[in-house]
RNA sequence: GGAGAGGUGGCAGAGCGGUCGAAUGCGGCGGUCUUGAAAACCGCUUUGCCCGCAAGGGCAACGGGGGUUCGAAUCCCUCCCUCUCCGCCA
């Protein structure tokens, strides 16, 4: 949610930025103001009267210790049209500031002034590319198929036990997930990101706060006996876990790290470019977070995008990096980075990261602040990005490293899987 | 799941119908003192919104919501949460 002092104070530069988005910015703005000044007037006049009542009930009380019983019951008397009027305007109040909060919430955010413009992915801005695309044979197999032939990934199996999109790892497959999780674990700690092991499932306040809803209600799994939701991404409870909090300047930035699985309906993407683990309902992702001055948020940005760029060239994977459009980011971003590897065998580029600022979107939402020398409290910038998304890294590792001796794990990896090639799997 | 207790400022902990945004202690910040530090002493120390160039002023908030009352942290209803005991259980 956009802060209403920025529209406020400065709504051509708001303006310009949501053009971006290739929205009507200028009727979002006008309705936003109408609807703050609908929302002060009201509240000045419910105060006048609140303090008018104030003052009587004060002088009541002063009345009736002095025995002056006869002024007292006159006085009193004269609040009941006043309570009539604050119980009216209290209604009017409520209802405007529900109208401007359920109208904010429509706001995207505002784009960053170095975004793109543009509508599609097609618009997205290729910043860089590195590392050579592997030239498979024609027989190469996507990986899918070296799923099931080397007995490590069996997506029948979890249509048996859940539903389409629920892979199942098996043995060196299993083990592989394992190694990267815990790979991308220490990459992050190293980089002095604290680990974190949140909830996967989290309250309607914390799927709000970074955005999930009202905006993508239905991308989640919703839990509906007790109101909970299972979690797209670690961002959510991560970043939750600073949920009305005003943090110390002197404390930032905060970097933490969490790996969970990630559950994500993705109803209606059906067809082909989405079979095998290209798009899936449950992965695991190792998520970073970071919570920042505004003034450093976008080297923050810069400085998590270098640390998955040295996790994809640490996994030998062929890689580029986009900056996207303004028609293709998301609703809570004001700058985001998709970083790409290269699928060799499917040969196409597959999204395994996503980094983003959000600015003070989600900070606003989540009442997160910081306390700055001047000591009053201004909400904080919050960033996150994947370091990195599983399901797709495995696809793009078995499909460019397959050999026909079997599957060739990367060297820094090796220390984690405990083998440096997948073979057959055959019963001893 | 059953029974009981309780949710107040950064923490601890008073207040139980009127001037209480809230005693007191601790912590924190500033100052006096000191060669420096400690101690002692003095002062300050929640947040949001509104009006105002500012100085300053107003409104709201004592888990959430609703009610009683001229007036509620204090009384009533309801929801949520925490703790203790019992049950169940990885």
């Amino acid at each position: 949610m956009l802060e209403l002092a920025y529209l406020r104070a400065d709504r051509e530069d708001a303006r310009a930025r949501l053009s971006k988005r290739n929205i009507d910015a200028d009727a979002l703005l006008a309705k936003a103001l109408e609807l703050d000044e609908h929302r002060r007037s009201t509240q000045n006049a419910l105060d006048s009267r609140l303090a008018e009542l104030n003052e009587l009930s004060r002088s009541i009380g002063e009345l009736m210790k002095g025995g002056k019983k006869d002024e007292a019951d006159a006085a009193r008397a004269r609040t009941t049209d006043l309570k009539a009027r604050t119980q009216e305007l209290k209604e009017e109040l409520d209802a405007a500031e529900k109208a401007l909060h359920d109208h904010l919430c429509t706001i995207p955010n505002a784009p960053h002034a170095q975004v793109p413009p543009g509508r599609t992915p097609e618009d997205n801005v290729t910043v860089m590319q590195e590392g050579a695309i592997p030239e498979l044979p024609a027989d190469a197999k996507p990986h899918w198929e070296l799923g099931e032939e080397y007995d490590l990934l069996h997506m029948d199996l979890g249509v048996k036990v859940t539903g389409a999109g629920f892979p199942v790892y098996s043995g060196q497959g299993a083990r592989l997930q394992r190694a990267l999780i815990a790979f991308f674990l220490d990459q992050a700690t190293a980089a002095g990101y604290r680990e974190i092991i949140p909830p996967h499932l989290v309250n309607a306040a914390s799927a709000f706060a970074t955005g999930q809803l009202p905006d993508k209600e239905g991308q989640m799994y919703h839990a509906t006996v007790d109101d909970l939701y299972l979690i797209p991404t670690a961002e959510v409870p991560i970043t939750n876990l600073y949920r009305d909090e005003i943090v110390d300047r002197a404390k930032l930035p905060v970097r933490l790290v969490g790996y969970t699985p990630c559950f994500r309906r993705e109803a209606g993407s059906y067809g082909a470019h989405v079979r095998g683990l290209n798009r899936v309902h449950q992965f695991d992702k190792v998520e970073i977070v970071r919570i920042e001055e505004p003034e450093k948020s976008y080297a923050a940005l810069e400085e998590m995008v270098a640390h998955v760029k040295g996790l994809l060239r640490a996994l030998e994977l062929p890689y580029r990096q986009l900056l996207l459009c303004g028609g293709d980011m998301g609703f809570a971003s004001a700058m985001t980075y998709d970083m790409e590897v290269y699928a060799a065998a499917q040969k196409r580029w597959l999204e395994v990261s996503s980094i983003s600022n959000f600015e003070t979107f989600q900070s606003n939402r989540l009442k997160l602040r910081m306390r700055g020398d001047d000591k009053k409290p201004r909400l904080a910038h919050t960033l996150n990005g994947s370091a990195l998304a599983l399901a797709r890294i495995v696809a793009a590792l078995l499909e460019n490293n397959q050999t026909p001796e079997g599957i060739r794990i990367p060297k820094a990896l090796q220390p984690y899987t405990g083998f440096d090639m997948i073979r057959k799997w055959t019963a001893a």
